[in-house]
DNA sequence: TCAATAGTGTCTCTTAGACAATATTGA
DNA sequence: TCAATATTGTCTAAGAGACACTATTGA
């Protein structure tokens, strides 16, 4: 007999910048089906305790990675009767960025097995479909980068300019004109200079920057 | 007792032009709940006939409003506990592009009441959180016009630059210049001259195109 | 002829891109 | 001083926007 009903989860694609590449987080799945393979990580909706299924995917990384985030949004939804083998199956797919001073809090918490994976790299053989998840998540963050200042959300809260070309460059794939970049920057109200605030080290002194006060996206 | 399951359904928002205005197919509902209101056309998703939810929204057009579309597309996914007053409930929001020369075959088809309201402003109580799911599949309608010959969907097999200028600036919702969406449209692949062809009307006539062979975006 | 719309040309101004030049620190 | 990176300036070319101009039909 057929199920009436589809397994509804919400996956999340965890972004953060790490050892200076682009990372994803994927989780050795400890059950079945796919046991074994890497997956995003992901959890089925709990009608009974989520008000919606960003809940879920709060939940989801509070719990299983030990995370709050700031930003998640949606990417896409797949859905379909072939991707999971316990039939009729729904996933929300989110993207999550994680600052990238808060990397150390996620390798401590658990005793899963989770890995920071090159995002353009993942893996050949990832559970389930989740290869075009991730896929699909990259294009969605490489598109936001363009012209929002959505990579703020992968620095600490201090930061240089030059630290987020090198984000946002990790995020496009290819190296931007520094000239071009700081023009940019400065018709952008969502980013703050930290007046005679500046990180000292072996060269030139670097202003330093913060989001402003009112930055959500 | 709670359900365990949410409700899951595919909603779209069929655009056409009509009568100089952009417009959106509603229907009046027929069941509770939201008796009597006005909804976007859309159904539960059945398991055992769907291969995936792009065929729940393709079957929904077709069965309900008697229309096959090319062109489909996601815009987001809406879910929580608060929006259907029959519990936990999912909807997977589409938006569909309706050439304004099919307009007449929607109307002819059923007994049922729909209409095509204009998509700025398609009433004040339409059922459920419906006027949040027009609102958002309008804002990407037009986020896609900008880059895209998305519009060439809206129309005719065989237009002319002045009609596509126009569907555009309905969509946009404001006027565009003629000499710079001409030169825009000169490397655009996806937009084909019909030689020799053109629209004969009360003043000089004016070249037909047809979108490319290739064209799907 | 005129009205009406199709289609082109031209000017300016903004901005992207490339790259050079200058500035400021620690060693 | 030099190495290294921060920060700014300059030139050019491409494109957007505004708007004027020409073209071609039916009436």
């Amino acid at each position: 007999m057929k199920k009436l009903f589809p397994l509804v989860t919400a996956d999340i694609a965890l972004f953060t910048v790490h050892e200076g590449s682009l990372r994803v987080l994927l989780g050795k799945r400890a059950n079945a089906p796919e046991l074994g393979k890497w997956a995003l990580p992901g959890g089925v909706l709990d009608p009974a305790s989520d008000s919606d299924l960003d809940d879920t995917a709060r939940r989801v990384l509070s719990s299983k990675i030990g995370v709050d985030v700031a930003f998640l949004d949606q990417v896409a939804t797949f859905s379909g009767a072939a991707r999971d083998p316990r039939g009729w199956s729904l996933s929300v797919l989110y993207y999550a960025l994680l600052p990238r001073d808060q990397v150390p809090a996620v390798a401590g918490n658990k005793t899963e097995a989770v890995e920071w994976r090159d995002a353009f790299a993942p893996g050949s053989r990832l559970a389930f479909d989740h290869a075009k998840l991730v896929e699909a998540a990259l294009t969605t963050l490489r598109s936001k980068v363009v012209s929002a200042a959505l990579p703020l959300h992968l620095l600490p809260e201090r930061f240089t300019l030059t630290e987020l070309q090198r984000t946002c460059e990790l995020i496009l794939g290819h190296s931007l004109d520094k000239s071009v970049f700081r023009r940019r920057l400065k018709s952008e109200p969502s980013i703050v200079q930290l007046e005679g605030e500046f990180l000292y080290g072996a060269q030139r002194p670097a202003q330093l920057y913060r989001a402003a006060a009112d930055f959500r996206f």
